[in-house]
DNA sequence: CCGCCTAAGTTTTTT
DNA sequence: ACTTAGGCGG
């Protein structure tokens, strides 16, 4: 029990305090995940219950890993037993055990943003609606916060439909999930929304989960939407243990349904509710506490409280001006490099946050060309890849051959002379008969069809048919081998001799070590491809393993939440981007904008730097905005004096782009005067290319030409990446850099 | 049915 | 600036 000596009075009674319900308000900083990891801990090793009966729901897989590991730490091996993942994870769980009971089965798909998107856009064209002004993803984004919402359609159709966009989302909105059924399959919403749907047909299984979980916990209850909110609510039901973590100031995903309505409603709910309110901040200087705290406080909606620190006051926030987003990454790797020598920092100790991941171009390149290492973090994942989700289609269908989106998407991929026309047929038969895809096809001779398209579809059902015996007959990896083999997808990629191929054949392989690690890892109950995906379906944390660890973090400033580092670089701080244009509509926008600034500035240990840019590259033309509301909003007695801010022990600060003819200077810089250290930048006039030249590539990094074509404007360079491998760049949009 | 070309949209955040 | 969808010719 000594671990209790770690904490402070508050921390320490809301750790001990178990019976009942419990709401903690837990400020940045103020050692969240350590009363919630001691707070399990204690409940374990009390023996007040077993870990088997303790559920922790978090918000992100990472948040999950991470806590299971620091109570493991606390308590051993036992801490495996837990039910601890994200409310997406553990509800699939659970559906999978209890599907027939929905009339799914075990083995259901679960399909992604775009796997479901595919199926409203299929409908909208069936319906034969323009997709112009019904655009599917709208429609889809209707859907979905219905569903956050617990609306079915048929509530749905009775009150929520107010015009003719809202009548066209209730028709779709009924078909969609008819597909999605008829598919074996849910969304991400589903599973919020099944359990719901599954306690209220079934109490007998609402009463066996009620008993099982004695304890349960949820993090970052802010970001919770009104569906996860009633689950928990219903699970509780029977003990009415449960513990809820959150700061209303740090809610930053209302766009996604969450509602900070879900704080004010447990207090009513349980109004029994013991409340800890976690103020101490031990991550941050008095000046970051400080500025952060002056910033919240111009939201009007928030839960009274003083977060304070006994931390030392700390440098002042550095805000740099820069002339464009090129300028603005110089001057972000010039802090870093001096940082570094200053304060004997390491990559790993610099986090550069935006507001969109399009920002972490400029700063890729020039970390790049100086030679630092760095890791962006989000963006597209591994399992978004399109290579990817054409062999895990496959693998889906061996599994689950109802799935529609998976058909649609491989039926003819590699090509097997099943074309638009054929599947025009087979839609219509499938909606004139109320069939799924797949029976459609075992029936395809019915509809009309003959001749090579039919035999092209019976060879196609043979080969699906055949995948499904391996997968009940081999283990994920042998199956997936098999199946990626036997596709032709490997063939595909491995006949295109480009570097794209290559790298997507590699990808592939990569998606077949998974299945092999999977395959062997003795912590799998189950070793089978069914497994496998259902691993792999909610894994949108890519944690690939970086062989060096050293590296300077890029990401956006949601995915930094809960994350700290010494030195925070928060770049982009311009009016229209951080706030976004998007959010600027309302008050309540604008204050979601907010808490996300809050966040950031609270994500920083020692020193934070914010910088903005004059100009920046948005959609292909320079735009030109103000500094940021935000930054104005923090007081001068936070602020390094504007003397200061320029650029402190820059050796040259001759060059600099002096504000009189420095309007447009990032796209015509032909020469650079940086001496010294970082490379050369002889020029771009780019006439004087020739072969074996090396150059520098905005997104690809540095290469060396291998060939040039073609003549004036169609002149084209062809060049090998370091990095990339292989590409050929037209001359007159590629703005190559030529490197002495 | 495939590949090439043009046009349009994109950039708010993600389980 | 870059990606994707859709149209058209082969």
């Amino acid at each position: 029990m000594e671990f209790l000596n770690e904490l402070n009075e508050v921390q320490r009674q809301a750790v001990t305090s178990l019976e009942g319900p419990h709401m903690i308000i837990a400020g940045a900083g103020s050692g969240k995940t350590r009363v919630l990891t001691f707070r399990l801990a204690f409940i374990i090793s009390q023996g007040v219950a077993d870990a088997f009966e303790c559920l922790a729901l978090t918000f992100t897989n990472k948040a999950a890993k991470e806590m299971r590991e620091r109570i493991q730490s606390l308590i051993g091996s036992e801490g495996k037993n837990l039910w601890m993942g994200t409310f997406h994870s553990i509800f699939s769980r659970i559906l999978r055990q209890e599907a027939e009971k929905l009339g799914y089965t075990r083995n259901f798909t679960i399909y992604d943003a775009e796997d479901a998107l595919k199926i409203v856009k299929s409908i909208v064209k069936e319906l034969n609606l323009d997709d112009k002004k019904f655009k599917p993803k709208v429609i889809h984004n209707f859907i979905s916060g219905a569903k956050n919402n617990l609306i079915d359609p048929a509530e749905y159709a009775a009150s929520y439909v107010t015009d003719s966009f809202t009548n066209v989302v209730s028709r779709i909105y009924g078909l969609y999930n008819t597909r999605l059924f008829n598919s074996n399959a849910m969304d991400f919403d589903d599973l919020l929304v099944k359990p719901v749907e599954l306690f209220e047909a079934h109490p007998e299984v609402l009463y066996h989960w009620q008993n099982r979980f004695k304890y349960i916990m949820v993090d970052e209850f802010q970001d919770t939407n009104h569906a996860q909110y009633v689950i928990t609510k219903m699970l509780a039901a029977k003990h009415e243990n449960i513990c809820v973590v959150g700061d209303d100031a740090q809610s930053i995903y209302s766009f996604r349904g969450a509602t900070i309505q879900n704080i004010l409603n447990f207090r009513k709910n349980y109004p029994e509710t013991k409340i800890f309110k976690l103020e101490q901040n031990y991550r941050s200087t008095q000046t970051i506490v400080g500025a952060a705290n002056q910033i919240i406080s111009r939201n009007k909606n928030q839960i009274q409280k003083t977060v304070f620190t006994e931390n030392s006051k700390g440098d002042h926030i550095q805000i740099i001006e820069a002339a464009s987003e090129t300028e603005e990454a110089r001057s972000v790797v010039d802090q870093i490099r001096e940082q570094k020598m200053r304060y004997n920092y390491r990559n790993k100790d610099f986090a550069i946050l935006y507001r969109t991941n399009a920002q972490s171009r400029s700063m890729e390149s020039e970390l790049r060309r100086a030679n630092l290492d760095y890791k962006v973090f989000g963006g597209l994942s591994f399992y978004k890849r399109k290579e990817i989700k054409d062999v895990l289609a496959y693998l889906r269908l061996a599994i689950n051959p109802q799935d529609e989106a998976s058909l649609t998407r491989v039926i003819n991929y590699p090509a097997r002379g099943i074309g638009d026309t054929t599947l025009d047929k087979l839609m219509i038969a499938a909606n004139d008969n109320g069939l799924n895809r797949w029976e459609t096809l075992q029936r395809v001779r019915e509809w009309g069809l003959g001749g090579r398209a039919a035999a092209a579809i019976e060879q196609f059902v043979l080969q699906i048919r055949a995948y499904g015996a391996v997968a009940q007959k081999e283990d994920a990896y042998e199956a997936a081998a098999y199946i990626a083999k036997h596709s032709g997808i490997l063939k595909e990629l491995h006949q295109d001799k480009s570097i794209e191929s290559l790298s997507r054949w590699e990808n592939v392989q990569e998606l077949l070590n998974a299945a092999k690690q999977f395959s062997e890892d003795q912590d799998n109950d189950s070793h089978n491809l069914e497994s496998f995906l259902a691993e792999i379906s909610l894994f949108t944390d890519q944690d690939e393993k970086h062989e060096n660890t050293d590296f300077v973090t890029l990401m956006t400033i949601h995915s930094a939440k809960g994350l700290e580092f010494p030195s925070v670089f928060l770049v982009g701080m311009e009016e229209e981007l951080f706030p976004s244009f998007m959010a600027m509509q309302s008050r309540a926008d604008l204050e979601e904008e907010r808490r996300l600034f809050y966040v950031a500035v609270t994500r920083a240990e020692h020193r934070l730097t914010l910088t903005h840019a004059k100009s920046r590259f948005r959609y292909g033309k320079p735009s030109f905005n103000e500094v940021s509301r935000f930054v104005e909003e923090i007081g001068q007695e936070y602020l390094m004096s504007a003397r200061q801010t320029s650029r402190p022990m820059v050796k040259q600060e001759t060059e600099r782009v002096s504000p009189a003819e420095g309007r447009f200077q990032p796209v015509r810089r032909s020469l650079d005067s940086r001496g010294g250290a970082a490379e050369e930048i002889i020029g771009d006039d780019l006439t004087l290319l020739s072969t074996g030249m090396e150059v520098v590539h905005s997104k690809f990094g540095s290469g060396k030409v291998v060939n040039i074509e073609g003549k004036d404007a169609d002149r084209k360079a062809t060049v090998f990446f370091k990095d990339k491998g292989q590409k050929v760049l037209l001359l007159k949009y590629a703005k190559l850099k030529i490197v002495h």
